[in-house]
DNA sequence: GCCAACGTTGGC
DNA sequence: GCCAACGTTGGC
């Protein structure tokens, strides 16, 4: 089965892409919504996922991959929520910002766009492609 | 800091 | 099982 690919959001002020970067991998951990957590839990190893700013930043700066698949989350007493575990890729040579990826037609689908609060999202083959493109790469 | 979106909780 | 109140996220 092809790879999926995925958005993840994370607040850089808490753990940015350099942190990901300098520690070589992190457990994604802290995920307490449902539709995120069924994301979590289709992810594959190697699945690539772009890794995005929220707050500060509010754009899409590098390439993460799933090096742990999903496992019961250490932080979450209640057992219904998982963790994965990812790796730094590459950061993009370019950060893509949310006002880009909102002003590009291709994109108009993005569940992220139609769904802001969701931390974990699917992306498309097409809106990958699109975004690395924007982001200098391609 | 404000507020919209939206998930969750709890009273009934 | 409905729905109002509340809490959290995240853009602006």
């Amino acid at each position: 089965m092809a790879q999926n690919h995925w958005l993840v959001k994370s607040e850089p002020a808490k753990y940015s892409f350099d942190d990901l970067v300098r520690d070589g991998k992190t457990v994604w951990d802290g995920v307490r919504n449902n539709q995120a957590a069924i994301y979590l839990r289709s992810m594959k190893l190697g699945d690539q996922s772009l890794y995005y700013h929220s707050q500060e930043g509010l754009a899409v700066v590098g390439i993460a991959k799933v090096v742990r698949e999903a496992f019961p989350d250490p932080t979450d007493a209640s057992g219904r929520f998982v963790a994965v575990e990812f790796a730094p890729v590459r950061p993009l040579p370019r950060p893509v910002t949310l006002t880009e990826m909102k002003a590009t037609p291709a994109l108009a689908g993005m569940a992220m766009l139609r769904q802001f609060r969701l931390s974990v999202s699917p992306i498309t083959p097409d809106e990958w492609r699109t975004i690395l493109g924007l982001g200098g790469e391609g």
